[in-house]
DNA sequence: GCACATGACTTATGAGCGTTAGCTAGTCCC
DNA sequence: GGGACTAGCTAACGCTCATAAGTCATGTGC
């Protein structure tokens, strides 16, 4: 239980209710019913607090959704570009970039979820800021697709498609893996990695 | 705008209100919005009339998602059968599946978009129901796998895994495909289809 | 040991939701 | 031409929502 660790226990035995922990509440019940489907009581209870007072640490429900939606995609662009930057071949850095996005989507299941599904859900000015970052992450993969091309790395007759196939398949990962499945989150990165690799029909 | 071709204008130039066209609205807007996102007045406006007068043609909110879920997922595995029907090759099989399930993902978004968003906000009957007919679409994917590996045909580490990667790149789909995009329809599911048969490591 | 900040509480408000009831004006069939 | 049916309407319901305002106990620093 995450929630536990995340602050220190109030004097009375109940853990301590702060931001974080409002989020942590939040995510775990959007990924589970939905940003619209999540009422804040529900929240509130989860912490076992009363709705009002939540916001003793919050703005707005919209807000909690903007966080988590904000830091989740900045942390993707961050794990990409550790990721690539260790290497110059297209082959390896497709292969580090999908293992760390896969790898990500099995550990970070609530984030993933939420994002996917409710980041719709935002007001104008921030939708478009979100929607920009992923098609920035889905140019970088295309771009790495397209220089294996040029190399003669990967045979791939539409490089944006592969780009796609490849990111979205990591993305679902977070629908159906589980902690307790026969497959580490580190195998089921693994294979992707090849998946990814096999699609743009790398020949080593 | 298929709205328009559902029903038979009433004689005052308005065009007739059915089921039909009311689950045709309820389907644009769910796919924009979500199931939580949308209300029954919304529906209502878009068909030009009063909310309440909704429900001379439907009995709930809830009735048009089961409705719009079941009748999709019908199709969904009425296609992969009459794919797999005419082909004793897993090869084919295979192929075939996921070109059919690909193309319907890129010609029928709405009904993609809401199946995959909203299935969850189904009340508990139904639920279970739409998730099996879901996993038994995965096992008939998976089992032609498991088939042409035993043939030697693929070279795939973990059947269930490849199957997962092959569907859920091929629902993705329906996130981002534009019929007035560069390329159409079939030529995006057989791209997909040949993605399939790199994942399962096919070597004619 | 008092002052203050913190963070819970209760209570309330206004908006919006899905839904029901009851009415009315057309249309179709006999 | 009159009764049944269809499909719209307004009004109002009961509920839940996010949010606001004010109160009160508690723990910490001076």
């Amino acid at each position: 239980m995450p929630s536990a660790d995340l602050g220190a226990a109030t004097p009375d035995g109940r853990a301590a209710v702060t931001i974080e922990t409002v989020l942590d509440a939040a995510l775990t019940l959007f990924a589970e019913r939905g940003y619209h489907g999540t009422a804040l009581s529900e929240i509130a209870e989860a912490l076992g607090i009363r709705t009002p007072s939540l916001y003793n640490h919050m703005q707005s429900k919209q807000q909690l959704l903007e966080t988590i939606v904000r830091r989740t995609l900045d942390d993707v662009l961050v794990d990409f570009e550790t990721a690539v930057a260790g290497f110059d071949d297209p082959v390896e850095q497709l292969r580090s970039a999908t293992r760390v996005y896969a790898l990500r989507h099995a550990t970070h299941r609530r984030e993933a979820l939420v994002v996917n599904r409710d980041t719709t859900s935002l007001p104008e000015p921030q939708l478009t800021t979100m929607r920009e970052r992923r098609r920035d992450h889905e140019r970088a993969i295309r771009t790495i697709i397209t220089q294996g091309a040029e190399r003669g790395q990967f045979n791939v007759g539409n490089a944006g498609l592969a780009s796609f196939a490849i990111l979205e398949m990591s993305v679902s990962i977070a629908r159906w893996f589980r902690e307790d499945g026969p497959l580490t989150a580190e195998q089921v990165a693994d294979e992707y990695a090849d998946f990814a690799l096999r699609i743009v029909r790398y020949r080593p």
